[in-house]
DNA sequence: TTTAAAACAGGCAGCCTGTTTGTTATCTTC
DNA sequence: GAAGATAACAAACAGGCTGCCTGTTTTAAA
């Protein structure tokens, strides 16, 4: 890697750690640039000059987001081996509840994201990561004969991971987040033991 | 009703009406007062009267629409008597399946509201309309037996509230709305029956 | 009728975004 | 290795928007 790539790809990712951590704590709306760059110790001209716009920025960030995320929960499932379909999405579950204990995940990830980058952009990335892992989930089940399989998938795909975004966020916004996985994970492992047949 | 009170109220009635249509189509940080107030034919100075801010305006788009839609939903729920508690439930989600046909609530609803409200304070509005006609829908099925209820009630609701939303929003976002209602529909009423018992 | 207050209108300051122009460092090519 | 080209960054600028503040008019109350 060239000197100067490497330069370049640091600056990149210090603005991406700084747009992260603030859009974490309050917002997309309500951080500026100039308070970006600052704490990423660079310039607004260096920003523009690697993202298109703000929402770019953003977008990186989501991405990165994203596939931290499903790197760490895809790791638990397949460590699993892939025996039982069911075990595997419940471990997805349960993994993904866990992380949303630390909350930047929640508040970017389904607060900002839809409205930032409009619900069909949202959604497009999002198949490409979360959503993809649901539906590889419920298809290996069906497979398996272990999931009723007379509702489009796709669908229903979207609507689970919703249930299961919307148990993070619980999670995510509680003054208590263990007590509130306690309440949340058997609400969202109740929806997916209802798909069986 | 006085004269004053009179205008005034509708002038409140143009500006929330007028900002809900331009949130709707695109969203709400995309739309300046200047636009909201000139559509709606009033003033910044007017508009400033009668809201804290931008945001308040929002606030007070975001309860009309939640108070139309339970009153539509509810409408249609107590037509049914009240002797089955799942038919009821399922009649609410079909009836709330084809406003989102019409999309503007899918947008500010759920698009828009969790970011510019915050999630603690969309949750807390939520919580006297939608959410709480879905937690009265819950408890009557288990109050009939016909769910199960080993799962933690609130949280329950709040993840097929969710789910719920985005089948509206894959409705609302589709090129094909009633075809993408014959997906969705089914994958929600499929959650709902995995939870009886 | 006088006084107070509500309803509104317009202007102002500060901030933010995206663009543009300018400068430095690095790479490539001859 | 020198020179032109290009990437990486820096800083100033214009336009727009928000929230506030100061007036003005209309209505209600005393």
């Amino acid at each position: 890697m060239s000197r100067q790539a490497e330069k370049s790809e640091a600056t990149r990712a210090h603005l991406i750690a700084a747009a992260r951590a603030l859009f974490a704590e309050r917002g997309y709306a309500a951080v500026g640039t100039p308070e970006i760059v600052e704490r990423a110790g660079s310039s607004r001209g260096a920003m523009y000059h690697h993202f298109k716009d703000k929402k770019d920025l953003f977008r990186a960030v989501y991405e990165q987001l994203q596939q931290e995320l499903i790197e760490e929960i895809s790791a638990e499932m397949d460590g699993l081996g892939g025996a039982d379909p069911m075990a595997a999405l419940e471990t997805g579950v349960r993994s993904y509840l866990r992380s949303c204990v630390e909350a930047d995940r929640a508040r970017i990830g389904l607060i900002e994201a839809p409205s930032v980058l409009g619900w069909a952009e949202w959604r497009e990335i999002d198949e490409r990561y979360a959503l993809g892992v649901v539906i590889a989930g419920l298809e290996l089940g069906r497979a398996a004969g272990m999931l009723r399989d007379d509702v489009p998938l796709r669908a229903l795909a979207h609507v689970v991971l919703a249930g299961l975004g919307e148990a993070g966020l619980l999670i995510a916004g509680a003054d208590d987040p263990e007590s509130a996985r306690a309440d949340a994970e058997p609400a969202v492992l109740a929806l997916l033991h209802g798909l069986r047949r």
